[in-house]
DNA sequence: ACCCGTCTAGTACGTTGGTACTAGACGAGG
DNA sequence: CCTCGTCTAGTACCAACGTACTAGACGGGT
């Protein structure tokens, strides 16, 4: 096993830009330094650091001026996806790879939306993530074909701007609902009436799909909806 | 960046076995390939390749003979930790170290529990990865002070067995709870009454120290006591 | 000026769930 | 043999939840 590959990947061999500098962004620190050191056995691409947390993602950004971010969704202090607008305003010519585990539709579609540049599961081969980056690199915006086969039906269905989204307030409910709260708890909490939790409760839950708190739990944990975990 | 590490790691040069044969089972291929990689550069260790699933696993375990399975705890046909007295039925000499992302205290006993002579959190660091196979390859049991600070207290206080576990059936229910089956579609599932159910479900939560399946979940998910996500 | 989406609050009714018990069947272990 | 834990099933009661509506206030956008 372990294919030793300096095979020939693409031949379209990259002439503007010497070296592609990656900065890696994943708080599994096996995973960011593996990756790192793969990365550098190319020839085409380098690492310049691996950072754990959002907050040294933006340092190294400044100090690094990487031209690709391969970044996690989930991140220790916060949504890797939703920071990715705030870290193409620290260096607007940077390109953005979403690396992500689970890979749920609304997260793809969300990446997609904040400009991000690609988008690979962490359960693809490491030739294309390569792809990916290199790609990224050189200004094209790839989406996996598989992956574009999910998305495309979300965005096409005649020109219905998706309804699915949840709004601010009823994400901030899920939210409560995840730490068990019961209706009137999370209420109190938000200084409502039960009646409008309950509200609440039962629009998130029919754009989820769910048809109780429980379900809605279930379904928000399954698809990684939850910021904290 | 990318410290390269021929660094004088660990002094005391293995003799007796000359490289230390590794298998890793993780269904993120990337993190995968780059670590089965990272591990080829060492000079005392060699991947013999890269399991995305148990079945696959099991597999290669027979035909590539491997010193040590890096298993993950999280994979797409069952549960890692679950299944380590099995692998190690299949090769009763392999070594087997946990690699997750979770770490909650559960897994690692249950790991502990199964014979894994290691357990290292995705979060650690490369080199600590490496010492743990290279303990484990020796015959040494190693655990990180940091995850044996967590440990003891769990073990020690008093001789006191701990009645907080769950029994086979109220995890089959929990299971259930966690896909959001109201108690009597759980009833039907398990083709009990929905007394039963709620027996198992009262009994669980009051396990957990929950109020209501919804806080169950909810507590459930933060201990990473589900074997699917 | 008007419409739309969101947040808020309410009424009303039926369903589900949680709590507190009792109790029989069964298997493992002292 | 008897005990203990587990799984099973039941009764009964009240609280919580889900559903289906209506409706006012408010802000952004056309």
């Amino acid at each position: 096993m372990s294919t030793h590959s300096s095979s020939a990947d693409e031949a379209h061999a990259e002439i503007e830009a010497p070296v592609t500098r990656v900065l890696v962004v994943d708080d599994h620190e096996v995973l960011a330094s593996s990756l790192a050191r793969v990365l550098d056995e190319e020839p085409d691409l380098a690492s310049v650091g691996v950072a754990g947390t959002l907050e040294r993602a933006r340092a190294m950004i400044v100090t690094t001026a990487p031209d690709v971010v391969l970044l996690d969704h989930r991140l220790p202090d916060g949504d890797g996806v939703a920071a990715i607008s705030e870290l193409r305003a620290l260096r607007p010519s940077i390109k953005v790879v979403v690396l992500t585990a689970s890979a749920a539709d609304h997260v793809l579609v969300a990446a997609i939306e904040a400009g991000a540049s690609g988008f690979v599961s962490k359960t693809r081969s490491l030739g294309e993530l390569t792809s990916a980056v290199r790609a990224a690199a050189s200004g094209e915006a790839v989406i996996s074909p598989e992956l574009l086969a999910r998305l495309l039906p979300r965005l096409s269905p005649s020109g219905r701007p998706r309804h699915q989204e949840l709004t601010e307030r009823e994400r901030e409910v899920l939210g409560l609902v995840a730490e068990g709260l019961s209706n009137a708890a999370i209420a109190e909490r938000l200084v409502v009436s039960v009646h409008t939790v309950r509200n609440h409760v039962a629009n998130l839950s029919a754009k989820l799909g769910a048809h109780s708190k429980l379900e809605a739990l279930s379904i928000a944990v399954r698809e990684g909806l939850l910021p904290g975990r």
